[in-house]
DNA sequence: TGCATATGCAACCATTTGGTTACATAATTG
DNA sequence: CAATTATGTAACCAAATGGTTGCATATGCA
């Protein structure tokens, strides 16, 4: 996993920032002042936001005089997801049919696992 | 999208929770010092993630005697993968094509749109 | 060409985060 | 039953984060 997988997963920590990307799936190419719209926090940090956005490559951006359009990119979520999360979709049933057994055996049979000192 | 999903983003912005949900996708029902194993960080910090990934419903956990083994709960994921990611997969080759013909479009004919004032 | 609008940049601040060290408690083992 | 092992808890610290306020620059419009 990239350092880019990371910066896409450190993009979407953010609620406002997954509100955004929201907006922009509805209506792309929205100008700084229209994805203001709708929220409290000030400009600046709507912009903040949009920098690690944009950083994550979640966004592309085009500059027309003075203002500034702001287009999702699809791309790296669809990445993450095939790289990262699809990998938990493969065995999700399974995993919790062998969640289930794992506990009722354990409950039965106590079973001895190796482990390791405390790294000081 | 509920607090729920948020602790399961913010989960998931973490490199080193990502890897300890890796370990437990390809052998299940670790111990923490199984899962300290292939960590350079203190048993401690790895207690820290953990504890994050339990708040999250991303691991269950069950104590046997002093030995206390996580199981990976895939559900989360696929989760926020219905209710989110998702929505970005249906478009995504839309996305690209709307995006290139929008930047299309705005250079060729500069477009006026309205913004509002800062919110101060 | 002055005013209005859109955006950029910087400094600041409180909170959160990610890690460490130290000590404590509970369970297992010889 | 003492020693060992596994885990829990707390305090601490530096860095990162998420927001604000203030000022600056660029562009568009009347």
């Amino acid at each position: 996993m990239s350092d880019q997988d990371d910066l896409v997963f450190k993009a979407l920590a953010d609620a406002s920032r997954r509100e955004l990307l929201d907006v922009l799936r509805v209506k792309n190419g929205l100008t700084l002042g229209e994805l203001c719209e709708g929220h409290e926090m000030s400009r600046q940090a709507v912009t903040k936001h949009l920098a690690l956005l944009e950083e994550a490559n979640l966004i592309v951006t085009q500059k027309q005089g003075r203002e500034k359009f702001h287009y999702l990119n699809p791309v790296p979520i669809h990445g993450i997801y095939m790289r990262w999360i699809g990998r938990f979709e493969a065995h999700r049933m399974d995993a919790l049919y062998n969640l289930k057994q794992a506990l009722n055996t354990k409950t039965k049979t106590k079973t001895k696992t190796k482990t390791r000192k405390d790294k000081k």
